[in-house]
DNA sequence: ACTTAATTTTAGAATCATTATAAACTATAA
DNA sequence: TTATAGTTTATAATGATTCTAAAATTAAGT
């Protein structure tokens, strides 16, 4: 399959060795249409749903931090409970429903610049992140 | 002492009674010309440098989260490590030094009114926050 | 002040997510 | 094919937070 070996380049590109769980993970993750927002929970849920022989918890742990740690995820902070994932890493901002608990995109074209009237000394800033919280409107 | 009374008030208007923890953690939280940031671990260390007679753990946390529900304190989600709250509860934003870890405020003045161009049908706004993270610029 | 009921605090246990450990296994390159 | 460096694994350890149930405190009524 075309697939497997666009992601075991990908792997080795980044100085990441293509193991079977790497590829596995991988797949869940990347070969899909679209990008989503995952707990590790719920993609150790998806991992032992959909197929496969079992990756052990410390294997998941590892290899979202590893994809994190390249660039291939983002964490988005949301509260103290849950850390979120992204398999959406271009820049952009998120809505978080706080009754269903879930994520939404928000395209970058969708917020207009934010602008900061002030600076810290000797800081740059790495990023911006903005999250709007919603709530049921009735 | 006068500012006891105070903060004995306010503790009864909204249906805390005021006990000797609760009063004591008060002080140290709202008892100050300026309002900070901290974790329950740093708050935790302050307590015990500061005074006093020992409050137990379960005590810290309860009241933090019963301060948090009633509104006095504001939990500014950052990461998945710390848990952060804010005695500033008016409506504003962060910077986040991630070199010493350390939040600081920013105005709502010093931030251009954020314009989202989507909604979500049946939600509502009910916050947002922007998240600034900064660092050394050298 | 005294009594009672409701609330709060407490130490310690329990839980949960995450990380560390160190032995077994696997990918890679010589 | 072999050596070695990197990876996975089960299990233990950790750390933050929550639970528990008993003891203490507060508030309100008498």
């Amino acid at each position: 399959m075309l697939k497997n070996q666009n992601i075991i380049q990908k792997l080795r590109d980044s100085g990441l060795r293509p193991t079977k769980q790497r590829v596995n993970i991988s797949k869940v993750l990347f070969d899909t249409d679209r990008t989503f927002h995952f707990t590790i929970n719920q993609l150790k849920q998806i991992l032992k749903k959909n197929n496969i022989d079992k990756i052990s918890q410390a294997t998941v742990y590892n290899t979202v931090h590893a994809f994190k740690k390249k660039g291939y995820l983002k964490e988005i902070p949301i509260n103290s409970e849950q850390s979120y994932f992204d398999t959406n890493t271009s820049h952009h901002h998120h809505f978080y429903n706080e009754n269903q608990k879930e994520l939404i995109d928000i395209d970058d074209v969708d917020v207009e610049p934010i602008k900061i009237k002030k600076q810290i000394p000797g800081k740059k800033i790495k990023s911006i992140e903005v999250l709007i919280k919603l709530e049921d409107s009735n």
